[in-house]
DNA sequence: CGCTCTGTTGAGAAGACTCAATGCCTGTGG
DNA sequence: CCACAGGCATTGAGTCTTCTCAACAGAGCG
């Protein structure tokens, strides 16, 4: 274990300049100097799907930069309905900075790979980096807008336009990020899930039962086509835009 | 209409040193200084119930401090159906800074007074002083946790546990910041809705009806009562906390 | 006093959920 | 290479909650 942090550290301490989100995550704003200064306080963490790296209601002890990868913000209720709350994917930020309590678990849906820092660290160091809180600050506006977009999908939309909306969304979020250098291509015909069909019932806010359904129906409609388990391909996407409302 | 612009600013020259909000919104972190700059970029304005400020879609050329009232941020689908995806209280923040598109409208629920800046005097100003951004992005941080609770609500909460909840929330929201002194009030046994019925079912996501029944039976139920139109009284506290699951 | 707006109540329909059974990949071990 | 177990996904039948549509009641206002 020891062992094991001695070499991530080291490895760590080359990643920063090299790191494949430097230009976009939060870190960009930051000359050499300070980014080894963060270097310092940060650590990279692999985590395997499933694995969690915080729990709801545990204390916030941790903040992260994802890396690599994909993990779900979940919450619940006591008697067992889960909700997730966020997915968030490479170069995006993981935690509460400047406060104490979670309301959400942190769990990887992909092998994914993290830099974390002790929350009270980065804390300390944002403090005295405003060009940090400034990238900080306009990645929460944007993460707010987000959700609240997600509220009017959970509460106004019905089966058939949540999975049409989510099938949309993802073809264009797991569409890489150099992309746009091919321009043009903003979105994937094809794509792997990296959900299951109950994850995204929890996304959804539907059953498990319901999501396979809805998913079934446009597949016989021929607006999408099921390769496999995970995989979907994308026939018709201005019908499944009609769909999504 | 220049004229009163002008009394506005001169009303304004004399109240962010007066301003009731003065210590707990994000201007709190401001000495006289800088607090008479933002003086002069922004001006006091106020709102009649019903009367919006920002429209959905409409670029975003605002932003406010509220310093009285309360007002709905709302999103809806092209096909009428509306949701309220935020309330906003005394000394919270309006508005996207740093970006330009609005995803939903904001509209006055009571009578209020809110302090508007054109956004892009903002930004500037904001970008100069990272006290400013820094109490900016813990409000932010946690609006985005609140959201994220209301999103397990909307969809994985029954009617009952909607409306149960809502209505909690309410006695806790509308309790005069001042209660804090007066130790131990923490929220309110009787108080006035700033909500219509139709409001509410737009803030739980359900209809009007079903909102009115939820309400006849707690107050059937007794763990309520109803006095008057907009009033409410929760007469059976632990019951509804219960109910609110 | 009547008008309008908001809220309440009722009956029926529709959508999603629950429970239960079956089918189909995937990985493991013979 | 095949057989089998376990997990995930699909399908079906029936129920329940909420929505829809429609009528009515009551407060507030001119």
């Amino acid at each position: 274990m020891r062992r094991g942090e001695i070499t991530d550290n080291a490895l760590n301490m080359s990643s920063c300049e090299t790191c494949v989100v430097r230009n976009t995550a939060i870190c960009s704003g930051l000359d050499a100097a300070e980014l080894g200064l963060l270097n310092n306080i940060g650590r990279q963490r692999r985590l395997e799907a499933g694995e969690s790296l915080v729990w709801e209601g545990e204390d916030s002890v941790l903040v992260a930069n994802v890396i690599d990868g994909m993990l779900k913000l979940s919450a619940g209720t006591e008697d067992g309905r889960e909700q997730i709350v966020g997915v968030v994917y490479p170069s995006e930020f993981i935690g509460r900075p400047f406060g104490r309590s979670t309301d959400y678990s942190v769990t990887a849906l992909t092998e994914a790979e993290v830099c974390v820092f002790a929350r009270a660290d980065f804390d300390r160091f944002a403090a005295e980096h405003p060009a940090l809180e400034h990238k900080l600050l306009e990645r929460t506006l944007t993460e707010l807008d987000r959700t609240r977009k997600w509220m009017l999908l959970l509460s106004r939309k019905n089966a058939q336009e949540k999975v049409a909306t989510f099938l949309l969304e993802m073809s264009e979020r797991l569409a890489p990020a150099d992309c746009e250098a091919a321009a043009g291509v903003q979105w994937l015909k094809v794509f792997d899930l990296p959900f299951s069909r109950q994850q995204i019932g929890d996304v959804l806010g539907l059953t498990i039962e319901t999501v396979s359904r809805q998913m079934m129906a446009l597949s016989r409609a021929g607006v999408i086509a099921l390769p496999s388990r995970r995989a979907v391909e994308i026939v018709d996407r201005a019908a499944l835009e009609d769909m999504a409302s």
